[in-house]
DNA sequence: TTACTAGTTCGAAAATCATAGAACAACCAA
DNA sequence: TTGGTTGTTCTATGATTTTCGAACTAGTAA
């Protein structure tokens, strides 16, 4: 389909992270990726036109939080888990508990 | 000089922590506080207008994650720590850690 | 080939945000 | 009272962001 470009995660910045969560859409996306793992974009919780979603993807991925892998035609999409573990520690656990 | 508004900490969306911290200046705010607990305004490293910093402390202040009080005619900031502790548990350390 | 599906990219409109000059209020000190 | 300091508010401007329709690419399947 395409191919994905995913940041060296120690290039992104903190004020990039936080950006990247900043919007109400964008942490429902990563609480759907939380929940399940690895998802298709039309499968993600969100009502929102595709070229919408295509942007909110591509803000998460630029912010090293996503990662995208190609399977046929859908794009699948999970949480790079390094990212928090490594560059953002306590971040991903922010995301699961805070209302 | 003013009344200050601080909000409840419970009735601040993550989404907004997560705008307040997404700009370099705030963070450049938070960190300074970090290291000094209390500074006025006019102490802060940050080289903008009088006005830009009024409003980027007005920011924070709002995400509940400052606190100003009066003291003659400054007034003195310090960071909001039951904000963190008990609302967005770890996002202080990553302030203080993250490049 | 034709048709369908998944998602991107382009272009544009509306909303939000960062920035700062100017006028202002409040306090303090001479 | 006059003047200096501290910070806010008003207003405006330029930049960024969110949103989405329309056109497009790529893969799949009949």
């Amino acid at each position: 389909m395409k191919a994905y470009v995913h940041p060296e995660i120690e290039s992104v910045p903190l004020e990039k992270a936080m950006h990247a969560l900043s919007d109400r859409s964008r942490i429902a996306i990563m609480r759907a990726l939380l929940e399940h793992q690895e998802l298709a974009c039309n499968e993600l919780p969100i009502e929102l036109a595709k070229a919408t979603l295509s942007h909110h993807m591509g803000v998460l991925r630029d912010a090293g939080l996503i990662v995208t892998r190609v399977e046929g035609t859908k794009c699948l999409n999970a949480i790079r888990e390094e990212a928090f573990v490594h560059q953002f520690p306590g971040l991903l656990e922010l995301i699961r508990t805070c209302k």
